[in-house]
Parts: structure tokens; sequence; C-alpha cells
DNA sequence: CGTGGGTTTGACCAGTTGGTCAAATTGATC
DNA sequence: GATCAATTTGACCAACTGGTCAAACCCACG
């Protein structure tokens, strides 16, 4: 495709329009619930074109993956040290929950993937994951011993973040059911924002 | 199969038996990423024979989901407006998080069903679901306005404790791999048993 | 023990799926 | 505008999938 130059103008529009097409389709369907020819039809491309760009539907679905966990982590890599502890952890959700709310398919994907047992990113939780988490409740743990916020479980106040986040943008289709079609969203930086509050308060 | 007379022994035992491998490939790989091959061979009966039980793959699917939203609410339906308003909300939260222990594979299957968008069990949420969490937030208002707990909104208090209970259960293999092989159950319960005692302390 | 319905299965089928390939088309460069 | 690599595609294939069916098998019951 490109001899030994680098990518074309083509082949970084095509690149694009096909991991977009292959996030929706993926996200909605799964992997293996998702075809090759849905995704080629959402990029507005044939078949035999998308695995010209792509060797398999293995590699777009690894492509997505890729990225995906630093983006995902991003946030959490934020979190610093230096500035005050309620401001941080709260910062840190909040901008979690942002991003359940601009980009709910890339929640979904990696949902998927861990339901699946997590096959194609499980050395990266424990390689770049895992190594993260550890560093930030270090941190946390520091203020704790500062009493600067109250004393919990800092791993699983971690994940209790992640799990209201990933809950709102996963499970948007019973939230909004139960809530008869509002938007569950409206109300969750609110009522997070009085729960982290409440806890973490000395 | 059966003429005009009830079911039989033999039928009772491989439905049973069938089910169960169902639920298990089904929570694994989800419903398009489950095969009638992989189900028959889990349950150790050939893939016609399946099909003698079951008309369709839909069909065992549609089975498993029929009892696993009622099962799944058992726990609000429990919740007593003449009890202790603590002891109930939190009683609520320690039945969720031991169904996430006992059934995680009811909780992918759950799980999936809601993330391609719950297009086989929406017509129940909205049925079935929205009216039993309606009837439960009068109750959890009724304590608020009584003074019995804090104030917050009784929808998101329902949607948090869902999420962390489904969290654990879903994404198990994430917290798992954070905590370096530890069992993320064995701490959920006594940090999630302080987040809603300080939560709901008035 | 035979008989009739309940049960099981090997062989099979049509549709779908991921992927290939040679040929055609396009785009950049001189 | 000639040339050659980059791009695109129609036709095709082998493997897989859900499902069918006639024939075989088993089991209770008389």
């Amino acid at each position: 495709m490109t001899g030994t130059r680098g990518t074309t103008r083509i082949q970084k529009r095509n690149r694009a329009t096909i991991l977009e097409a292959a996030l929706e389709v993926f996200a909605a369907h799964g992997f293996r619930g998702a075809t090759v020819d849905q995704i080629a039809a959402a990029a507005g491309l044939s078949k035999p074109n998308l695995l010209y760009y792509f060797t398999s539907k293995e590699a777009m679905h690894a492509a997505l993956l890729e990225g995906l966990l630093d983006t995902w982590l991003d946030p959490l890599r934020a979190l610093d040290a230096d500035g005050d502890p309620m401001q941080e952890l709260l910062g840190y959700m909040h901008r979690k929950l942002e991003m359940s709310r601009d980009f709910p398919r890339e929640s979904r994907l990696f949902a998927n993937e861990i339901l699946q047992g997590a096959p194609r990113i499980l050395s990266a939780l424990n390689d770049d994951l895992k190594p993260l988490v550890d560093d930030k409740v270090r941190i946390i743990e520091g203020w704790m011993d500062a009493g600067k916020i109250a004393r919990v479980h800092p791993y699983h106040l971690i994940f209790s973040i992640w799990a209201h986040t990933q809950h709102y943008a996963d499970f948007e289709v019973q939230a909004r059911a139960v809530l008869g079609g509002e938007d569950p969203l409206d109300g969750a930086a609110q009522f997070l924002d009085h729960v982290y509050r409440r806890l973490l308060t000395p």
C-alpha cells in the first residue's frame, strides 16, 4: 500500500473513517456480533477495501483498543499529588463522568471487552493499569494520612468512581427507562458530587 | 414432544442441563458470540437434541432472560416500608452484593443484554422495573421526609447501588488485576457499608 | 416381549461470514 | 500525458452457523 514512504493523505482519511465506523458497530454489537460488512456499510466503503487498510476484523478491533485504555486512563493520570485532595478527587470523578457523556461508544467497547474476560487487554491491565492505580493510591493514602480527607479503602474508592461512570454510560437505556425518558446524566453529576464530598470530608 | 401430558422426567432434566450450559456460554460470549454447538458441547448433548427441547437459539436465550429480571429484582421487592430505613437500604445493598458473588453469570447475561440496548427486555424494563422502582422510591422519599435518613436523589441512590454491585460482578477481571489477584468482593461489603451508612446518616 | 410414543442423532442444507485475488481504476510525479 | 504505484472492487471461496429431517433408538406400559 505504501512503499517505504509514510502514509498517504487518502490512507489517513480512510483509516480514520474505518475506525470511526468500526467503533460504532463494535460498540453496538460486540466483537463477534459485528460483521465486516456492517462496518463497511457504515464507513461507506467496500468490504475488500476495508481489508486493504486493516489485515483483518481483529486488526480493526485491536487498533481501537490500543488507544482506548490510554485515553480511558488520562483523567486518572491527571490526579495531582500537589493539588487540593478533595478538589482533585471530585475533579477526577467529574472528568470521568464527562467521558461517559462524550464517549459512550468507547465506554461500551471497553465494557464489552472486560465482560468477555478482557482477552485482548488483560496484559495491559496488569502492565499499565495496575501500576498507575497503585501510584495514585499511594497519593490518596498520603492525603488520608495527613488528615486531608476521610480514610476509606482507596482501591475501592477508585472502583466506586469507575462503577458509577461506567454504569451511566453502559446502562443508560435502563436508567432512562426507570426515569421515564429523562437523561440520567442530568442529575448524576450533582448526586455523585454530594456522595463523594460527604464520603471524603474528614 | 409431549402429547398432552405434562413434562417427562427426562425433559425436566435435559431442559435444566441445557439452560445451565446456555447460561454459561451466553454469559461468556454474549448472544451472537455464542454458538449452539458450544452450548451443546457444554451440555453434553447433540445439537439437534438441543433444538428438540428449544425451538431455536433465540428460545434458549429468551428462556434464560424470562426469569432473570424477576430474580434480579427480588431484593428490591423485599425493601420493606415498615422496616428500619437504614437497615432496609443497607440490607438491600448487601443482598445485591451477595447476588454479584453467587450469580456472576446471570449478572453478565443481564449486562450483555443491556449493553446491546436491551432489545429483548426493554418492554419489561418499562412495564415491570419502572413501576417497582417508582414504588420503592416513594417509600424512600417517605423516610427522607420523616428525617429517618439523609435526603439524596432517590433514583440515583438506587442507580448507585446497581452500579456498584454490577461492577463487582461484571468487571471482576479488571478489579482483580488492579488488586493483584485478591478477590475484589472481599473488601467490597465493608467499603460499601461504610459509604452508604455515611451517605444516608441524617 | 412387543408396541407406541418420547428421545436422540447422522447427514444434510441454505445463508452468512471473514478473507482472497486478479483485474480495473485512480492519483501523483516527471 | 505517460508511467507506475496506490487504491478500489466484483467475483469468488472455505469455514461456520442455525436449523431440518428421516431414521434409529430407548423406555414405560400392557
